[in-house]
RNA sequence: UCCUCAGUAGCUCAGUUGGUUAGAGCGGCGGACUGUUAAUCCGUAGGUCGUAGGUUCAAGUCCUACCUGAGGAGCCA
C-alpha cells in the first residue's frame, strides 16, 4: 500500500477506507486496554490520533512509541469518539521504523522555550511551531516567484562570491584558499592576492544589486533572491550574518513606480499567507497570543491575523523624510523629550525610536519614507534637483522597522562619477557598472526585501533565528 | 561593538539578610486506570548550582575575569 500524507488524510480522507501512514510520535497516552498516539508527518500542522489496542499489539511493542519514534501504520479511517478530532485511525499492523530513547530525546510533550529550541535546531522541525514556520517559509518563497512571474520579471543568479568590496553594505565575508598561516607577502609586506584562488582578494556578497542592474539593462525586469552575507557583528532580533534577499531591478521606473510595486508586492504575499496557510496562521496566531497573555495590554501586538488583514487593505503612507522630520519634531515625546535622541532638525539619521513613533503611534500602519539627505544614503541614488536629497525609499513596518529599502538610481554618468569621488568609491574597479551609464543609460529603480523580516512579520514570531532554519549569526554557525 | 539581565535536575523555574543533608512542576522510569486529548492517580530515580580565581569559620547566594544566552542600541534587509 502507498502511504497517503496525513494532510491528505485530513482533506480527502474517507472514512471506512483503510491508508497506511507514516510519522513521527507526538505523545502517547492510554490505559491498558487502548493506546492512543499522536502521529505528526509534517505535512500538515495536525496530528492524526492512532488508536492501537493493547492485546492486538502488545504492551512490549507499543511501549517503543515514544515521544520522537517513527512509525508506519495501517488502519482504517474512521469518527472519532474523543472530541479533540473528527477522524482518527485504529490501526491494523503497526511497525516502529526507528526508535527514540525517551531519556536521551530533549523534546518533550510539552513547551520549550525558543532558546532551547535554538540550541536543537537539527530537532526543532518536529514541533509545531517550527514546522509551521518552515511551511509559511516555503509558501513565502514560491509565492516570491509567483509574483514576479506574473509580471514578466526574469530571476537572476547574481554571484555569491565577488572581488567587489565597493558595495557599501556592510562588513564582507573573505574568501580565501590561502593559507592564513603562511600567507603570501608583497615586496611592502602587504599580502599578495595575486597568489589567491581568483588572482584577486573576493568576499561573499552582501547584495545582488549592482549586478541586478546590468541584467535590468537588457531584460527591463529582473529580481534575484539569493543568500546575502553581512559580517557585522549585529546582535539583534532583525539581524543575521546569512539571509535571504530579494531584490528586483527595473528599467523605466522612477520613484513612484518604485514605490507602487514595493507595496504590491508586500501586499500580495501577505495575501498569499492568508489564502494559503490558514492552518499554520492560526496556530502561529494562537502561540502569539499564549506567548504575550502575561504581557500588559498595551504592550501586546494585535492578533496576528488581524495585523495581516490590516496590511493588505490600508494604504501604505507615503512621505518625504524632510516631512517626517517635522512630524517628528512636532511630536509629543520630542517636546517631552522622551526621545533618547531629540529631534533638532534636517540631518539628523532617523533612530529606531523614531521610526517606531512614525509606524506604531502616529500612522499606525506601514509607511514610506522617501527623499533622504544624500549623505545618510549610499552613493547609487538618484540625486533630486534640490542637490540635497535622494529619492530614496525605506519601507517601515512594525515591530520590525525597515522592511525594505530601495531608491531610483542615478543614471547619469557624470553625476554618479562625482557621488562615487565624494564617498571614495573606487571608480576604477567599478568599471563596468559606470559603463550601463555610457551605453543607453535609462531611469531605473530597484529595492531589497529582507525575506527573514517579511518571515518575522507573516508568522508573528519575535526573533529572526526562528524564521530561518540554520541561523547564523556572530558566535553561532552550529549545524 | 556598547548597555542591561540571566546561567541551579532532561525542560521551566524557586532558593529569603551568605549558615547544616539544594526544592517544585513538567518530563523519564515502575505501577494503577474500559477512549484518551500537554489524560489522571500512586511511587521512584535524577544535580561537580556556566567556567576559573578570590573574600569568608562558612558561598548556589558576595567580588573579579572569562564563556554562553537573551533584550535594547548602533549597522542595516
Amino acid at each position: 500500500m502507498r502511504r497517503t500524507k496525513i494532510s491528505d488524510i485530513l482533506k480527502t480522507g474517507e472514512v471506512g477506507e483503510e491508508y497506511l501512514v507514516k510519522g513521527w510520535v507526538r505523545t502517547r497516552r492510554g490505559s491498558r486496554q487502548v493506546n492512543f498516539i499522536a502521529l505528526n508527518d509534517g505535512s500538515v500542522i495536525h496530528n492524526l490520533q492512532i488508536v492501537a489496542d493493547v492485546e492486538k499489539f502488545g504492551e512490549d511493542l507499543l511501549r517503543r512509541a515514544t515521544t520522537g519514534a517513527s512509525l508506519a501504520i495501517t488502519g482504517k479511517l474512521s469518527p472519532s469518539q474523543g472530541s479533540g478530532q473528527k477522524v482518527e485511525m485504529l490501526a491494523e499492523k503497526l511497525e516502529v521504523l526507528g526508535d527514540c530513547d525517551p531519556n536521551a530525546y530533549p523534546l518533550q510533550p510539552k513547551k520549550h522555550s525558543l532558546e532551547f529550541l535554538r540550541e536543537k535546531a537539527h530537532l526543532r522541525f518536529r514541533t509545531s511551531t517550527f514546522s509551521a514556520i518552515a511551511r509559511v517559509r516555503h509558501a513565502m518563497i514560491f509565492a516570491v516567484h509567483n509574483f514576479f512571474t506574473s509580471k514578466g520579471f526574469v530571476n537572476i543568479h547574481t554571484p555569491i562570491i565577488t572581488a567587489s568590496d565597493a558595495e557599501g553594505a556592510g562588513e564582507m565575508f573573505q574568501v580565501t584558499t590561502m593559507d592564513l598561516n603562511q600567507l603570501p607577502k608583497k615586496e611592502d609586506g602587504g599580502i599578495d592576492f595575486s597568489k589567491d584562488f581568483f588572482g584577486k582578494a573576493t568576499n561573499l556578497t552582501v547584495s545582488g544589486q549592482l549586478e541586478g542592474e546590468l541584467a535590468a539593462m537588457g531584460l527591463a525586469d529582473i529580481y534575484t533572491f539569493g543568500p546575502t552575507f553581512r559580517a557585522e557583528n549585529s546582535n539583534t532580533t532583525r539581524h543575521l550574518a546569512e539571509f535571504w534577499m530579494i531584490e528586483p531591478e527595473m528599467a523605466f521606473y522612477d520613484l513612484n513606480d518604485n514605490m507602487d510595486l514595493a507595496e504590491e508586492f508586500l501586499k500580495y504575499l501577505i495575501r498569499y499567507a492568508l489564502d494559503h496557510c490558514q492552518d499554520d496562521l492560526d496556530f502561529l496566531s494562537k502561540r502569539l497570543l499564549e506567548e504575550e497573555k502575561n504581557k500588559k495590554a498595551e504592550e501586546r501586538s494585535m492578533e496576528l491575523l488581524e495585523k495581516l488583514r490590516f496590511v493588505v487593505e490600508n494604504e501604505f503612507v507615503r512621505l518625504t523624510y524632510t516631512e517626517a522630520i517635522q512630524i517628528l519634531k512636532d511630536s509629543k515625546p520630542n517636546k517631552k523629550k522622551q526621545f533618547k535622541y531629540p529631534i533638532e532638525g534636517y540631518g539628523a539619521d532617523l533612530q529606531s525610536e523614531h521610526e517606531r513613533f512614525l509606524v506604531e503611534k502616529h500612522f499606525k500602519k506601514p509607511v514610506v519614507l522617501t527623499d533622504y539627505p544624500k549623505e545618510i544614503k549610499a552613493f547609487y541614488m538618484k540625486l533630486n534637483e534640490d542637490h540635497k536629497t535622494v529619492r530614496a525609499m525605506d519601507v517601515l513596518f512594525p515591530q520590525i522597522g525597515e522592511i525594505i529599502g530601495g531608491s531610483q538610481r542615478e543614471e547619469n554618468y557624470d553625476k554618479l562619477l562625482a557621488r562615487m569621488e565624494e564617498m571614495d568609491i573606487p571608480a576604477e574597479e567599478m568599471w563596468w557598472y559606470l559603463d550601463t551609464r555610457r551605453f543607453g543609460a535609462v531611469p531605473h529603480s530597484g529595492f531589497g526585501l529582507g525575506f527573514e523580516r517579511l518571515m518575522l512579520f507573516v508568522t508573528g514570531m519575535g526573533n529572526i533565528r526562528d524564521v530561518i532554519p540554520f541561523p547564523r549569526t556572530p558566535k553561532s554557525a552550529e549545524f
